[in-house]
Order: structure tokens, then C-alpha cells, then sequence
RNA sequence: GCGGCGGUAGUCUAGCCUGGAUUAGGACGCCGGCCUGCCACGCCGGAGAUCCCGGGUUCAAAUCCCGGCCGCCGCACCA
């Protein structure tokens, strides 16, 4: 089959791995799914899609911090999280033919009994009772076990406490939320990134970059007052107040609708698409984002998830797609509306404080009832070292509890024994409050680096004369500039243009660019060898370079050349780069 | 995990059906040399293949059979 004839993705992936982008891991021991190597390019090329989000989402914004945590977590963070519960699924499998069901859903589809929270065990039990068979084959199932999608390692090198691999950043963020909200100044909104490496242990990983096991998230958790969201999005929604978004709504997708329409980030909020208007704002930062790296905005739409595909932590998802010519509509990024699940459970599983002081802006007085121990009444009661001891409790607990408690039930119970309300003194007292304790919400856009790659390299894969021709944007391309002599010959002047040539490549790398010296081949070739990994200039020093010191730029996109000198090279070639590149 | 299809130098591929004379052929790329006044120039030379892995059938296996690994597609799965 010619070159032109096979399809985009399989162009791509044997670019990939001729000029080293990325491959298949551990290829000489046969390879494993769902891990990939990046080779010299790739590394480039993701490090700058990565330090443009930096730039989208952290260096640009005063509240935006960055954090870095550990890939390995002790067990108790996923089941704070309830990754541990949601994130595992118990699974029947057919002795005779080996498929594997979610046996919820089988059991409730075949026997109508919801075994939701059901163990394993007792689920294998209820199989074995109604006599269930695998409905392909009508073979004998195994026991019932949960299949967890999470990497299990152990802290320790023996008898080690069990261990996670992260599937996210988010744990990372919220488990340092009291410490980085102090640090912070104790302000919020307050967003903290991450970007690094995930891992999941997926059942079938496929699609190339797409679904790997082990990835890289760029992700922040902003947390935020939902009682002060729409003012507070309002000061700062200048940026993104009219971009255009496209949206697929839940309500949509469950007529059937497809289409996105087309809203701008300020719509999206006064028409109450998105529960909060945070989610709103992210979904413009990251249409603007994803736009920068040269896909175009037709080629994007947020796809509301439904309520049964959204995770367990979420009260509503979009799912960020591209549109590619391979896969159809991909998700790049997920932005989920997480509430303060997170935080409150973390808060309930490690007794840690996760609230926020929110300060009135005028002091509130309010009237507050209060029940203070009789001892002469309650000596009527009970006597001795039991009174004593009934005391101290009494005194343990606060006025305003043990009253309402007397409000609720009529009598306040201790230790067995019935206190009524004569046993106490009750007061009402004006109390002046200077602010409330209220816990985050949180809205988290998160991005996957790999998928992101992918479709980058997709629309910005161009053929011209057959030749393979990567179209990055400048600050995405794996060098800035590329520097040959025109000739490489024995003659005076050529030796002359190749020590030109070094030298210019030389002051170059010294002044910051990530530049390409190639003396290889005929000057053609090296056009084209350039042009294949995206490199969007090549200068050449040639013969008038040694008479006048100027030297030709060549423009990738086009071709076309300029004479421009050497000491104003530097100069043209940040105006053309643009200072993206200077991050 | 199930089913279907596939796996030959860095890349793309011929050969496989019909087992043997092909030293596994070609193109591109790569390396060395010559040449070369701007878009994969030309000439000469060179390196580069566990024919995915293992087993079986056979006098003989890249070729046929079985198992495994990897990839793609469909199903299941994707918190």
C-alpha cells in the first residue's frame, strides 16, 4: 500500500517510532498493552504541551498553586476517596469459556436481586443457590471476586502495609487542602495542580496512546465558597467571559440530540447549564487551551455525562472531546463538579480539619439557648461518687447542645440516667458570631497528556509531495530553529559556512532556543528531516552569507524564505516563535 | 477476558494459500566516500531480519497445526 493510502493513525504511529516519538514498551521482550516509551521528540513535545497548561491553568492565575505527591499511597486515602469501594467491581468468570461479567449487573438482569455492597463471598453463595450459568455458554462460574482497578503495591519490602497507585492527582490535593489553604494565606478560591504520572490497571488497554496504564494528568482541584461563586467568577471572567464553548447537556443526550450547541462561557452560566459557575469558567480556560495547540474550535465539544457515567464523587461532568479521524470523539479532559465529598471524607477518616472560617462581613448576633447543670437539683437524683463523676461529663459538654438536647426529648440522658429539665439552669444569651465554618466545594478540570499528544500530532500531520510535514505550533515543536550550512564540502568557503553555521547554532542554545544543528545530506533532505518533527524554521548560512552576514530563513508552513541578519536573527525569531516558548 | 483479523531489517512491504533452488527479495531510511550554488539530487560502497515467541507435524517450516505475547476491530470493561 503507498504511503497515502493508509490511514492517518497508522502514519502517525510509524512517525512516532521512525523519528522517536513514542513506541510500545518493553518491545525486545515482546511488548506489554498499555505502556508506551516516549523517544527524544516526545519527551519534547509533551514537556511543551504540559508547560503551555502550566501556563493556562497555574502561571497566569495569582490562586493557582502547584504541588507534587507521591504516585505510592497507603490504602486508607482510596478508601477515604471511595476509590476502593466504586473503583473495584465483583466479577463472575465462566470456567467453560472464561468471559467475565460485573456480576451486579448479571445477577440483577438474570435473578432481579440487587447485591449491591454484597461480598464476594456472598455472592458466590447465591450463585451456587439459584444454580446461575454463564448465559453464552451455560458453563459453571468460578467464585465471585472483585476485580480492583487500582495498582496494589505494598509499603515495605516484606509484610508491607498495602499500598495504591494513584489513578489521580485529586487525593494528592485534597489531603494537603487544611495545610496549603494556611500557607495560602487562607484564601479562597484557592486551586492546587499537579501533573505527573497515574497509573490504572486497566482489563483490556487499547487504542494506542489513549488508554495506557500508566499516564501523565495535568489537573487542578479550585477549591472554592459555592455561596460566593457567581461574584467571584465575575471578577475574573473577563478572559474567557466570551468564548465559545460547545455543549451537549445531559438533557440533550437523552433525547437523542448529538449536536452541540454553541454558548458562550457566560451563558453557560446565567442559562444554569452548569451547577456551578466555576465549571463554566475552567470549561472556557480549557476550550482556549486546547485551542492554542492548533486544533480547531469546531473540532471540540463538552459532552455532559449522564448520571449513571458520572463517578461517585461527582454532581456533574463534562467531558472535553476532539474529534479525531481515527477514533471519532475522544475525551482530553474531564471537568467534574466534586462538591465537598472529597474533603469530607477525608475529614471524617483522618479527624483532620477541613474547613474554611468564612468571616461576616458585619458580626451576627444571635440568641442562643443554654442549660447549665443544677448540682442541688440533680443531688436529688443521685448521690456520691456517681454525682461527681455525672458532673464532670455534664461540665464536658456545651450549654447550647445540652438545650437543645432538653428542647428535643425533654430530658437530657447520661449515663443512663434521665436528667430533666429542672436539673438545670437554662439561660437564653445573645452570642455574637464573627463567621461560620463551611467546607469547599470543588470543581476539578483534569487532562490527559498522552490523549492530548495524540491529537495534537493528528491535526498537525500534513503531507506535501509526499513528504510528511508536522505542522506544530512553534512553542509546541520539538525545536525552535534548525541551522545548516548549505554546503559541507572541502572547499575553503564551505568549511567557512559550516564553522558559520556551528557558531550561529552555538549563540542559539546559549541565548535559550532549542535549536538543531544537521550538516547530513543534501540540504533538501535536511528541509525534510526538519519538516517531519515540526521544527517550524531552518536557517542557512550559504554563499552570501560569508559576503554580507546574513543568513536564510525558511519557513516550514510555506517554504518561503527570508534573508534577515545574523545579529537580528535572534530578534525575528521571537516575534515569529512568539514568547510562549520562553516559559 | 471472549470472538475475528493480523505480526517478515528503523519504516513500508514481496514471499505464506499450493512446505524445498531466495544466501528471505524490494523500496525508503541509516552509515562511509565522492559529488553538490537552496527543498528527500546523483554515483560507489556498507551495515541492518530471533521471518513475534514456544511447541508440534515433516526428510524439510517464514509458509501447515497448537499454545502464548503484542496490535487492530466487535462484545464485555473503562471508578
Amino acid at each position: 500500500m503507498s504511503v497515502s493510502g493508509r490511514g492517518l493513525y497508522d502514519k502517525i504511529v510509524d512517525l512516532a517510532k521512525r523519528r522517536g516519538i513514542f513506541w510500545v514498551s518493553f518491545e525486545i521482550y515482546g511488548g506489554v498493552a498499555g505502556f508506551y516509551d516516549f523517544g527524544p521528540i516526545g519527551v519534547l513535545i509533551k514537556r511543551n504541551i504540559m508547560n503551555q497548561w502550566l501556563k493556562y491553568f497555574v502561571y497566569s492565575r495569582e490562586n493557582i498553586i502547584e504541588v507534587e505527591t507521591p504516585i505510592v499511597n497507603p490504602r486508607v486515602v482510596f478508601r477515604a476517596s471511595g476509590h476502593e469501594e466504586h473503583f473495584t467491581d465483583p466479577v463472575l468468570v465462566c470456567s467453560k469459556c472464561g468471559r467475565v461479567y460485573r456480576a451486579d449487573h448479571l445477577i440483577k438482569d438474570v435473578i432481579g436481586v440487587n447485591v449491591e455492597g454484597w461480598s464476594p463471598g456472598e455472592i458466590t453463595k447465591l450463585v451456587r443457590e439459584k444454580g446461575l450459568k454463564c448465559p453464552e455458554c451455560g458453563g459453571e462460574f468460578e467464585s465471585a471476586f472483585n476485580a480492583l482497578l487500582l495498582f496494589t503495591t505494598q509499603i515495605g519490602p516484606y509484610k508491607g502495609e498495602t499500598a495504591y497507585l494513584k489513578p489521580e492527582h485529586a487525593q494528592g490535593m485534597f489531603i494537603n487542602f487544611p495545610h496549603l489553604f494556611k500557607i495560602m494565606r487562607s484564601t479562597l478560591p484557592l486551586g492546587i495542580a499537579q501533573v505527573g504520572r497515574v497509573a490504572r490497571n486497566e482489563i483490556s488497554p487499547r487504542q494506542g496512546l489513549l488508554r495506557l496504564r500508566e499516564f501523565n494528568i495535568m489537573e487542578v482541584e479550585f477549591f472554592f465558597d459555592p455561596a460566593e461563586a457567581e461574584r467571584e467568577v465575575y471578577e475574573v471572567i473577563g478572559e474567557v467571559e466570551d468564548e465559545k464553548v460547545r455543549v451537549v447537556t445531559a438533557e440533550e443526550r437523552i433525547k437523542g440530540v448529538e449536536e452541540p450547541i454553541e454558548y458562550t462561557v457566560k451563558e453557560l452560566i446565567e442559562k444554569r447549564i452548569v451547577k456551578t459557575p466555576w465549571l463554566a469558567y475552567w470549561m472556557g480556560i480549557g476550550n482556549k487551551y486546547v485551542k492554542s495547540m492548533g486544533i480547531p474550535g469546531d473540532k471540540i465539544r463538552f459532552l455532559e455525562k449522564l448520571t449513571h457515567e458520572r463517578a461517585h464523587y461527582s454532581a456533574q461532568t463534562f467531558d472535553q472531546e476532539v474529534y479525531t479521524e481515527r477514533f471519532g470523539w475522544i475525551e482530553v479532559a474531564g471537568y467534574a463538579y466534586r462538591t465537598s465529598y472529597d474533603v469530607e471524607r477525608h475529614a471524617e477518616l483522618s479527624g483532620a480539619d477541613f474547613t474554611v472560617f468564612k468571616r461576616f462581613k458585619e458580626p451576627v448576633v444571635v440568641k442562643e439557648e443554654k442549660a447549665y447543670p443544677n448540682p442541688g437539683e440533680i443531688s436529688k437524683i443521685i448521690s456520691g461518687d456517681k454525682l461527681k463523676e455525672l458532673l464532670q461529663s455534664l461540665y464536658q459538654r456545651k450549654p447550647e447542645e445540652v438545650a437543645r438536647e432538653l428542647r428535643e426529648k425533654g430530658f437530657v440522658e447520661l449515663a443512663g440516667i434521665k436528667l430533666p429539665s429542672s436539673c438545670f439552669y437554662l439561660k437564653t444569651e445573645e452570642v455574637k458570631l464573627h463567621g461560620e465554618k463551611i467546607y469547599p466545594h470543588v470543581v476539578e478540570p483534569s487532562f490527559g497528556l498522552e490523549r492530548l499528544l495524540y491529537v495534537i500530532l493528528e491535526y498537525s500531520y500534513m503531507e506535501r509531495e509526499d513528504k510528511v510535514v508536522l505542522r506544530l505550533p512553534p512553542y509546541l515543536a520539538p525545536y525552535h530553529v534548525a541551522v545548516f550550512p548549505l554546503m559541507t564540502g572541502k572547499k575553503p568557503e564551505h568549511v567557512k559556512m559550516v564553522e558559520v553555521a556551528r557558531s550561529i547554532y552555538r549563540n542559539l542554545v546559549g541565548r535559550g532556543f532549542r535549536a538543531l544543528y544537521d550538516e547530513e545530506g543534501s540540504i533538501g533532505r535536511r528541509y525534510a528531516r526538519s519538516d517531519e518533527i515540526g521544527i517550524p524554521f531552518a536557517v542557512t548560512v550559504d554563499h552570501q552569507t560569508l559576503d554580507d552576514n546574513t543568513v536564510t530563513v525558511r519557513d516550514r508552513d510555506t517554504t518561503m524564505q527570508v534573508r534577515v541578519k545574523i545579529n537580528e536573527l535572534e530578534k525575528y525569531l521571537v516575534e515569529k516563535i512568539g514568547l510562549e516558548f520562553l516559559i
